[in-house]
Order: structure tokens, then sequence, then C-alpha cells
DNA sequence: TAGATTGTTAATCGATTAACAATC
DNA sequence: TAGATTGTTAATCGATTAACAATC
């Protein structure tokens, strides 16, 4: 495959894409143009045609884009024909949250396991996933398949727990501590701070209240 | 104040800085130039001083910038000194872990209630705010302050919800429904789409995995 | 074929970086 | 004062939009 590098830009758009062509599909939409998408995404058309551009020509001139194909494509390109097993590190209330937001097995994501420190949750299970001592982690990963580790735990604790999830093999890392981990590069990392993500939200509030 | 229009980007970045300061002052950092705090954030001095020269010049020739100052200062920017009443809708694992998210507490967000449609919820508290049913929503938002509503509720039911919700005068929504709200413009919706974020982490995978 | 719409190149716009005069 | 470092202007880079030839 070509290795052209692609934008974060370009990416952080493709999984609305695919929300907005789930849509239409659902909606027995065949074909769409990307004026048409555009219009109901609130995008340029031309963006839509660039972005997709990027990963191949999946549109037919004069007729615009089968909405199944292009589903289905951008759902390869996202990778999620493939199944991702991940475990939840930190049994607390997100790690328990995303341990049953059940859709995202949906797509192909899969909780294999969850981890945590408290003897208290020993045994106790979530969604059929008993909760593991995190002392056990390495034993965990080493006779399973694990894909994605997601990080639920106190900000204190990440980066001990990181080095070790890197040691076991583990080459991605969903971040929901409030921290930036510090990482050899090959590891990735995808970052949700919801505290900043708020603040965000705090500031727009703010600054519509000043010009009122 | 002026009515400067900052960029996305800037803003995205200003709870980044925030967080990096409040780091610095726990560890009695005094002052700090924008070379040295590029060095540790990553991102280059010139950024830095652009950015916050969005807002003032908040540094001084030859000194650098005080920590605590700039610190204190990003944080009224962002409306951190205010207190921000959150009502939280949907009351399931995810409702629930924000609503244990205690520390937003700390930077002045408090959830005043929270609600589900779920009788058999009704009465349960969560962390000492009782579940309270939908319908008595608009009561709720006439007799008390509140300034965000989060949803965490099931995306079929996000829509209608947003619009009483906003029937009810509240002009900013915290949004963890996997979809996009149709609402007036002078609505202010910060998106967290926790599935997206799973699919870039997804592409980044699948990609480092082409290019072995 | 004629009309429609893509894929792609070129033009524009905005964001980032570099450079440096101002000044502490 | 001399050195350091900001605030800000100018240069560069990258992303978005416009335009249009290719083509279904």
């Amino acid at each position: 495959m070509a290795e052209r590098l692609i934008s974060n830009a370009v990416i952080k758009r493709m999984p609305r894409y695919y929300r907005y062509l789930g849509d239409l599909l659902a909606n027995d939409t065949e074909r769409i143009s990307s004026s048409e998408l555009s219009k109901i995404m609130n995008v340029t058309a031309s963006q839509i045609r660039q972005d997709l551009n990027n990963f191949g020509g999946f549109g037919q001139q004069g007729y615009g884009y089968n909405v199944k194909y292009l589903y289905d494509e951008i759902g390869k390109i996202l990778g999620l024909d493939k199944t991702h097993n991940i475990i939840i590190i930190g049994a607390g209330n997100l790690g328990q949250a995303l341990t049953n937001y059940v859709r995202f097995e949906k797509r192909g994501f899969v909780v294999v396991g969850l981890f945590d420190v408290n003897p208290r949750l020993s045994g106790i299970s979530v969604r059929n996933i008993q909760i593991r001592m995190l002392d056990e982690l390495e034993d965990f990963v080493a006779n399973n398949k694990v894909d994605i580790a997601a990080f639920t735990m106190p900000k204190e604790k990440a980066n001990d727990i990181a080095d070790r999830v890197v040691n076991c093999g583990i080459k991605a890392i969903w971040n929901f501590a409030n921290l930036e981990l510090d990482l050899p590069e090959d590891v990735i990392v995808e970052n949700v701070h919801l505290s900043d993500s708020l603040m965000q939200l705090s500031y727009r509030i703010t600054k519509q209240k000043e010009s009122e």
C-alpha cells in the first residue's frame, strides 16, 4: 500500500463520515454525491472529495458515491473490519462504564479483561468479565491477545502502569487519565481528556456571557 | 473586552497549558520562559507566545512568565473562576461515572442533578445526588440554576431531550451521545465522541501494522 | 450523446514558525 | 548597563476551497 502520510485533520473526519454514511445506509440511500453529503454534514463538497481521495477513488463521475461501498471502504480504512481486543485498567466507574459500552463490540472492539488494584473488587464481574488484580497483568497479556489497553486509573498510577503495559508488548493505549504519558514513539496513545473538553465548554460559555 | 475571534486551534491548547502550568506550580516553579515551557510541552516557543498573546501580554521581557500568575489568568480565560452547575441526563454507567468524577468539582463544576427515564432508578442516589425521573426536568431547571446539561442517554433519545433542555433555557450541552445534535446556533455543544476516538486509535493501529 | 459529478490541480486562506525590535 | 526574553510583524507552511478537465 502506498505510504502516503495522511494529515491528522483528515483522519479525525473519517469517523464522522462513517457515522453519516451509516445513517444513510440505515435509510436505504443507495447513492450520494459529494454535494448532497456536504449539505447534510455541513462541510464543503470539495473537502469530502479531497479527504476521500487520500485513500483512493471511491466514487464515479456522473454518479457520485455508492453509500454501502463507501461505508465499507471507510470501515476498512479505520480498521473496523478487524477485531480489537481491549483490556481496561482501572475498574472504577469509568472503567465499568467503558466495559459496559456494549455497542463498541458492534464495531469489532471486545473487552477481554478488566484490572484493578483494589482487592475488594477481586472476583467481581462486570458484564461477565471478572475483575482481575493488576499483578496478574503480565500473565494475562502473555496468554491472551491484547491490542489496546484503556487507562481509567487515577493519573498518579498511569505512568508506572504504562511502562508495564508497554513491556508486555501492548502497542496502543486509549488514555483517559488526565496526563500525558511518556512512552516510546512506536506506542500509539489516543487521549480522551474529559477535563480539557469540559474546560473548552466552560470557555465558550464564558465568552458567550461576555458578549451579551 | 476586545471582541477578538480566537481560533479553535488556540482554544483547544489552553487546557493543556493550564495542566502543565498546574504541574509546574505544584513543583514550586516560580517563573518559566516560553522556550523552557516549549521543551517540556513539545511545542514551539513561538506558538506559546502567539497563543498567549491572543488574550493579552502575560509575560515580561527578559524574565518570562510568572507561573502562578499565568496559571490563574488562563483559569480565568477558561472560566474556571466561576461555578458551573451541571445536570446529567442518563444515569447509566457513563452518567454515574461522570457524576462520580469528583475532581471536576475542584475546578468549579458541580453536579446538581441526575436524571433518567428508568423508574427502577427512581430515588437511588449517586454520590448524594438522587436520581430524578426525566419528567421532573422542567420543574427542576425552573427552580435551580443549571449551566450545563451532560448527555449520557442513548442516542435515540438525545434529540428530543435536547429540545426540552433548550426550551428550559439551558444554553450549553456536553454531549456524549454518538450523534450530532441539531440545535439553535446560540446553544453551545461540546461533543465527546468516544466511538470516534476509538476509531482513530484503530486507524493508527492498522496503519502501523501495514507499515511493518 | 448530454448531463452530472468525480478526481485533481491551482488558488486562497489560515495557522504555525521564524525573526527581530521593544523592553524588562 | 548587558543579557534575556517577550510581543509582534513577516515568512513559511499546510489545509481548505475553488475550478475544471476527465470521464462515467
